[in-house]
DNA sequence: TTTCTAACA
DNA sequence: TGTTAGGA
């Protein structure tokens, strides 16, 4: 499905993905240490993420909130390494908790965002929406 | 202005 | 993890 390629298309930069995520610079970057995601980067050296790693990103936050560590995340997702078929794979744990939201919903959600949030000031609201599909199970 | 790496009161 | 320095 050339879905994919979209889904794992990088995108947008750090910036764009705090607020979609909710999580600091920091810890992305510490996220990436850790290999939990593996963004792209520009000639610039500037990472950039792609829908998956955001979605990625998400679901370390709802680990994170549950209090598991960097140790328990790795488990539960698995490494990236490859780009073409390992790209998406996860546990069935995980899967389970990502059928909670569809990939069109996502994508609608995270496009909104995207238009919605540009001036400063403006408070996003992808963060309540997104905790919604990934509240405490 | 935004992001990057490295490092620590 | 926060935060800052210093550079691209």
């Amino acid at each position: 499905m050339s879905d994919d390629i979209r889904r794992n298309m990088a995108l947008f930069p750090i910036g764009i993905v705090m607020k979609l995520t909710d999580l600091t610079a920091r810890q992305i970057r510490y996220y990436e240490q850790h290999e939990l995601i593996v963004p792209a980067r520009t000639s610039g050296n500037q990472r950039l993420f792609s829908f998956n790693d955001v979605e990625r990103l998400l679901e370390i936050k709802a680990l994170i909130d549950k209090g598991v560590n960097i140790a328990g995340i790795k488990q539960v997702i698995a490494p990236v390494d490859g780009e073409s078929e390992e790209a998406t794979v996860i546990t069935r744990d995980t899967e389970e908790k990502r059928k909670e939201i569809s990939n069109s919903e996502l994508y609608r959600i995270l496009k909104q965002e995207l238009f919605t949030k540009q001036r400063p000031g403006q408070v996003s609201l992808i963060q309540g929406e997104l905790s919604r599909y990934f509240k405490l199970n």
